[in-house]
DNA sequence: ATCCAGGTCGGTC
DNA sequence: GACCGACATGGA
């Protein structure tokens, strides 16, 4: 199936389609951990992971394009997974069933890092145009186009004003700041993944702007930390919705709650309540504005 | 117009 | 420790 985009083909060629029940691409690359996928025509989404442009899309249960079976953690059991989500928990029941097939990605750290660097008090649509603008502008050239990433050393290199002339605001002087540090050794994220949670946060708190939401975040999302648990407005309200109603319980205490309540997979958890509450109009905003 | 956004930080009490 | 405002910008 020679696909074109744009007049011009695609990447070659395309692999043969792979079945995965447990598998909901649109939730996956939809419920805000990624900032570099468009949905497109045809059910095709495109996006950039590492130095590769990929297309992919879902037809009932079979995935179609460039599947990256570790970039979308199709190796880990689902069922497993879900199993050892606290039983009695019908709120988190109700979200995974909603969502089955929703995916905690395998993203690349320094990316990761820098889009939640800016990503404080902004929304999701607006993240994904900074991030677009940054890979535009300093990211290599792949195809068609699209553009990697750019290097920890490349922002490190810029100005000040070239980063704030990406709408980062007051979060230019904590991105390039972070990237200066990593490139001059100061804070090492390769490390991190082998390192004990507790000690992987510390490092990542030494990073400007980076704080226990945003750590929690890029453990998660790029370090294998499956049991972090970013505690952002949105899960905040989720937890107190749903498991606090008409009680008053700090911020504190919701962190210690879900620290203990959900688990090893804890993060997975966050992601399909985060989800939930984004999506299910019951927060003060009613929609997904991405 | 006004409020708020996948927060963090440095200042208060 | 918990609480508070500043920090930039734009979408709803």
């Amino acid at each position: 199936m020679p696909e074109r985009i744009n007049g011009s083909e695609w990447r070659t060629p395309l692999r043969t389609p792979v079945r995965h029940p447990d598998f909901d691409l649109a939730a996956t690359l939809e419920c805000g951990q990624a900032f570099r996928w468009q949905r497109g025509p045809g059910g095709w989404f495109t996006g950039v992971v590492g130095k590769r442009a990929l297309r992919v899309r879902q037809v009932g249960d079979t995935l179609e394009g460039d599947v990256d079976s570790h970039y979308f953690a199709l190796d880990i059991a689902l069922r497993d997974v879900v199993a050892t989500f606290p039983v009695d928990d019908e709120p988190l029941r109700v979200a995974v069933q909603k969502h089955w097939g929703l995916r905690v990605l395998r993203q690349e750290s320094w990316e990761t890092l820098a889009s939640f660097i800016a990503s404080s008090t902004k929304q999701i649509v607006q993240i994904r145009q900074i991030v677009a603008e940054l890979s535009r502008r300093f990211g290599e050239p792949l195809r068609d186009g699209y553009h990697a990433f750019p290097l920890v050393a490349d922002i490190a290199r810029l100005s000040h004003k070239e980063l704030w002339d990406c709408k980062l605001g007051f979060r230019a002087k904590n991105l390039l700041a972070a990237a200066r540090m990593i490139d001059g050794g100061k804070v090492d994220l390769r490390p991190l993944p082998a390192m004990e949670y507790e000690r992987a946060v510390e490092e990542l708190l030494k990073l400007p702007g980076v704080g226990e939401k945003i750590a929690n975040c890029v453990l998660l999302f790029s370090c294998g930390f499956e049991q972090a648990f970013p505690v952002d407005v949105w899960i905040e309200r989720a937890l107190r919705r749903l498991y606090f109603p008409r009680r008053k319980v700090t911020a504190r205490q919701l962190r210690d709650f879900a620290r203990g309540h959900f688990g090893p997979y804890a993060g997975w958890a966050q992601q399909y309540l985060f989800f939930n509450e984004r999506t299910s109009g019951r927060g003060k905003r009613s929609s997904v504005c991405a």
